[in-house]
DNA sequence: TAGAAACGTGATAAATCCTCACATTTGCAA
DNA sequence: TTGCAAATGTGAGGATTTATCACGTTTCTA
C-alpha cells in the first residue's frame, strides 16, 4: 500500500503533477489521449502538436487533457517513457547471456540493427529523440537510459575483462552507447546508402573499442 | 555587383527574407539585437527568450527587430552560422599543415580541447546545438557545418594513407566529427571530472580510427 | 532639394497554452 | 438502496507570446 502510494507520488513528480487514474474508466481515457499524441507526433511532430488536436482526437476535452498532464511536455515524457522502458527490456535481454567475445559481437551488432530500423521506422521515435536536448526532462530520461543501458554493458565487458579498470569500463561504454545513438540519428538524417555505411563504420569503431582487434 | 547581390539574396533566402541591412545606422542596430538575443540566450536559454525583451534591451522596437529578422528562430540561426563560420575558419587552419600521422594526433587532440573548452564555456553554443536536432534549419547547418569540417580530415587522411578507399574516408572522418561533437555535448552535461574521462575516451578512439594503433 | 528607398514604430491580430468554476459519474459505507 | 465524497469531465476564457502592417521618419542619390 506505501510501496503504491509512493510510486503514484513520484511518477506524479515526475510526469504528472496532475491527477493520476485510478478509475479503469480514466485509464482508457489516457490511453486514448496518449495514442492520440503519438499519431499526430507521427504526422506532424511534436512541435507542431497542438493539445486541442491531441484532445479533439482522443475524443475529450481539453480539460480532461490537463487533468492528466500537467502540461505539454509531459505527454512526450510519457511516450519516451514507454519507448525507453521497452528498450531497455530488450538490451537487457540481448546482453544478459553473452560469455565471450564472438557473443557480444553478435549481440552489440544486432541491438544496433535493431535500434537503426526501429529509427527507420518510427517517426514518434525520432521525433521524441530528436528534440530530446531542447528539454531538459527528456534530456534526464535518455541520460539515465543511456547509463542504464551502458550498465548492461558494464556487466558483459566485467566478464570479458575482469582485470581492466572498472571505471574505464564504466567510461567506454556510456560513451560507446552514446557514439550508438549518435550515430543512428546522423544516418537516419542522410540517404540510406551513407547511412548504411555509418551505421557500419559505427560498429566496427565500437567492437573494436569493446572487444579489441 | 552580381557577387554582392546574389550573396545577399542568398543569405536572404535562407537567414532573413526580410530586409538586409544595408546602411551603416541599421547594421549597427542589427548587431545590437544580436547581442541582445546572445545575452539573453546565455541567461535563460534560446527557448525563454522572448522577442519583446531582445528588442528592449537592444533599445529598438518589436518592430525593427522583424524587420532583419524573419522570425525567432533567425536570430539563433545567424547567431550559430556565426559560430560556425568562425569554428571553421579555425579547424581548417589547425588540419592545413597537417603531413604525418603524429601531426595529426596533435592537431586532432588540441581541436577537440577547444571544442571542448569552448563548449564549457560559452553557454550559448551550448544552447544553440543542444537544441539542433529540434530545428530543421539549424540541423541542416550543423550537418554542412560537420561535413564541411569532415572535409578538412579527410584531406588530411588522403595525404596519409593515398591508398584507402575514399568513399571510406568520407565515411569515416564523417562519422568521427559528429561523434566528436556528440561526445562534447555529453561531456558537458556530466559532473567535470566524468567528462574529461569521456573527451579523453572519444580522442584515444577516433585516433585510433583516424591514425591506427 | 525632391523623390525614392530604407528604416523605425507600436498597437494589435492571431495562435496557443493552460486554468478554473462548475457539472457529472463512480465507489463505497451506512 | 441511499447519500456523500472523491474522482472525473467540460469548455469558455485568461494570459502569454509571436508576428504583422499601416504609417511616420531618416538617409541616399541624382
Amino acid at each position: 500500500m506505501d510501496e503504491k502510494v509512493a510510486a503514484k507520488a513520484d511518477q506524479a513528480a515526475i510526469a504528472s503533477p496532475r491527477r493520476s487514474p485510478s478509475q479503469q474508466r480514466s485509464r482508457e481515457r489516457v490511453e486514448r489521449m496518449l495514442a492520440a499524441a503519438s499519431a499526430l507526433i507521427a504526422e506532424q511532430g511534436s512541435d507542431a502538436m497542438r493539445m486541442g488536436e491531441v484532445a479533439e482526437r482522443a475524443g475529450v476535452s481539453i480539460g480532461s487533457l490537463y487533468q492528466f498532464f500537467p502540461d505539454k511536455r509531459a505527454i512526450v515524457w510519457a511516450l519516451a517513457e514507454r519507448y525507453t522502458a521497452e528498450s531497455q527490456a530488450c538490451i537487457s535481454a540481448a546482453l544478459k547471456d553473452v560469455g565471450d567475445k564472438d557473443g557480444l559481437r553478435q549481440a552489440f551488432s544486432g541491438l544496433v540493427d535493431i535500434y537503426y530500423r526501429l529509427f527507420l521506422a518510427e517517426p514518434v521515435m525520432r521525433d521524441i529523440w530528436s528534440g530530446t536536448q531542447a528539454d531538459k526532462a527528456l534530456r534526464e530520461l535518455e541520460l539515465a537510459d543511456s547509463r542504464a543501458n551502458a550498465e548492461f554493458l558494464v556487466a558483459v565487458l566485467k566478464r570479458l575483462r575482469p582485470d581492466a579498470d572498472p571505471v574505464e569500463l564504466e567510461t567506454t561504454a556510456f560513451l560507446v552507447w552514446q557514439m550508438g545513438e549518435a550515430a543512428v540519428r546522423l544516418a537516419i538524417s542522410v540517404d540510406r546508402d551513407e547511412g548504411d555505411r555509418l551505421v557500419a563504420a559505427y560498429k566496427r569503431m565500437a567492437l573494436r573499442e569493446l572487444v579489441g582487434e
